[in-house]
DNA sequence: CGTCGAATTGATGTCATTCAACTACAGTGG
DNA sequence: CCACTGTAGTTGAATGACATCAATTCGACG
């Protein structure tokens, strides 16, 4: 998780995003400097643990993030599946200062943008239409969530699965299967069986 | 779903509710008053149909609404169960201003009060408190949401009828069985056995 | 080559659904 | 006032979906 220097800062994935989606210029990146920084993550780290109190929101440069969390059973879940340009937090614990439930971990090597809690102020201060983006993005996850609790109330496994595959197209390959199916809610060996029904229609 | 005149508007929820939690001012909630109204509302009213784009923000001043909608192969699924001091709407097709796939619907006789889509807008001009306060609101029906999505991963209809009692305690006995069990999602018929098993417990 | 975790497969169990029958009750019209 | 109807809720038996447990295979990596 060591900190890193990026040459072309303007080349960055996170320098298109905050540009193209979140409306802002290079100018205001360069002043929200302080804001943000690089780090180089190795597979299996935790960027976040359970019982901390979540400072960051992190976007996904390269490589993928988890989501996840132990239920009172003490098996675990995974929440949020995260590749490049997503982003990724605890929004709950970031936000009410409270102690997480989740883990923020990689599984892949990784590089991530850590953004301070601070940064979503500054930058809607520099740029209204900043402003107007995190709140888009605040209702769009809403509906995204809206959306998962419809299909799990109302999609079987398979239809889940296939579901999945069409949300994450280029992804899919890159998670072990048991995440996958910790994601959709069912045991692995439940998933090996869907796909197995799938691969011979 | 007739318009209807409030003789003391400060006794009412709404007032309260505006003022305790919001952080609104009575005489902001004056200035507001273009943008609100209080409607009386008949059992089994629809107030937003599928289809339709939602302009208002429900708050229920008295009785009890749901949200509910068709899934692909036709049967309903209630998303959002409302008594009195909640506020129901849909977001994404307020906020986008796209057809709603929900239906928002009465099951008692309620009043309701329509907030007009630029009622958030006004109010957070009049006070930064109400700014907080409706961001707040944002980040804590996220945490709600994920809390909903881990317990259908992870609960069993039983478990999940319990957290729902505790959820609604005073509200139970006022909403058809079927209704809890589609919010559940499970059948009807599931949840009468699931209730005989507590009730023998 | 041996080890370890991921993935598959089979046998069996559990939970919830489905379908059907039955009860209870509220509303309607004769 | 009573029969008629429709809807909510309960109950039972059969079915289906997914879980659990155990055994086996596969593949990556030291």
């Amino acid at each position: 998780m060591k900190k890193i220097f990026i040459e072309n800062l303007e080349q960055t994935r996170f320098f298109s995003y905050m540009i193209n989606k979140g409306g802002l210029t290079p100018e205001n990146l360069y002043q929200l400097r302080d804001y943000f920084h690089f780090r180089s993550v190795p597979t299996n780290s935790y960027l976040l643990q359970a019982g901390e109190i979540c400072r960051y929101i992190f976007f996904v440069e390269e490589g993928l993030l988890i989501n996840q969390t132990l239920n009172e059973k003490g098996q675990e879940r995974i929440i949020h599946i995260a590749p490049e340009n997503w982003i990724l937090t605890d929004r709950s614990s970031l936000y009410f200062s409270e102690p997480s439930e989740f883990f923020i971990k990689s599984i892949e090597d990784s590089i991530v943008v850590y953004l301070h809690e601070d940064y979503n102020r500054h930058a809607t201060e520099l740029s209204s239409v900043y402003g107007c983006f995190v709140n888009d993005s605040l209702q769009r996850n809403i509906y995204t969530q809206e959306k998962r609790i419809q299909s799990l109330l109302s999609m079987t496994a398979k239809e889940r699965y296939l579901a999945f595959l069409e949300r994450y197209p280029d992804t899919t390959q890159r998670i072990p299967q048991w995440m996958i199916a910790s994601y959709l809610g069912i045991t692995p060996e439940s998933l090996s069986r869907v796909r197995r029904e799938i691969a011979g229609e």
